[in-house]
DNA sequence: GCTCAACCTGCAACAATGTTGCAAATATAA
DNA sequence: TTATATTTGCAACATTGTTGCAGGTTGAGC
């Protein structure tokens, strides 16, 4: 059972503004990451880009959701673990990028811890990310 | 031995124009993924952004490179293998973002195969990162 | 419940990258 | 050398990302 977003805000030091609560809910119901545009579009009528924009870049920065980006280079973002904060993301996890409905999955597949490199390469982490077609499209 | 930048374009079909040959042979001396501000800045005297744009377009069409997004989201290319063609990558491997310099490096690191996914995904790829502090900036 | 400081929002404006159409210039096959 | 298909340069525009500032809102402390 995922925490409210009320809790989810209150966890993280922030402040319960009508937009925040608002994406946060979004993005808890939500099964896919999900763009500044995204948002823009479904709450066109209750506030400006600017402020989604602003609501995203706290959120990521507080460790309340995290940013993927997708293959035309644009951010999309999908709710953390409860156990992220503003210091550490503890839930690094393959991202499924599906070339058809363009859609990006979270899925419960853990990135790789380390993996030998050249030497040389300071390593601090891993994205693992697959691409495919999703379970809708097949 | 790395094949010519007019060997690269006729092994690809492609007509060896001014800026097609300097931008092949630009990738071919660079240790790491430019981008096309990257090619806009040195080239800015003997050809516009479009051209330049279209130049990476169709190289990567044809499978002379390939597309690596960075951490803002911005397309940079490096040379593709020989194998390579317009058909089909065969060059999967690492890449290393540098969190310092920003610059990212090709790694002789093949990607994964294959990877066990949930029921329901179909996987075409995986692509294997890693983020950290390179030779240069450690 | 009230007040005030800190914080958040909306607006305007701008920067950067990505993208298309079209006419003129160029590469290559013959 | 010529004809044709391709490529280039220019202009224009779309989209996402980003900042400054004035006015509005939240929540801690009373």
């Amino acid at each position: 059972m995922k925490k409210s977003a009320t809790a989810v805000l209150d966890a993280h030091g922030l402040r319960k503004t009508d937009i925040r609560l608002k994406v946060v809910d979004r993005l808890r119901a939500s099964q896919v990451a999900m763009s500044q545009p995204d948002l823009e579009l479904e709450f066109q009528h209750e506030t400006d880009r600017v402020t989604i924009y602003r609501t995203l870049h706290t959120l990521e920065e507080k460790g309340v959701i995290h940013r993927i980006i997708d293959l035309a280079g644009v951010s999309r973002y999908a709710l953390c673990d409860e156990t992220c904060d503003s210091h550490q993301h503890t839930d690094e996890h393959m991202h499924f990028h599906c070339l058809q409905c363009g859609n990006i999955y979270c899925l419960d597949i853990p990135a790789l811890p380390s993996y030998p490199l050249p030497v040389g390469y300071n390593l601090q982490n891993i994205r693992l990310s697959a691409e495919g077609t999703c379970p809708s499209c097949n």
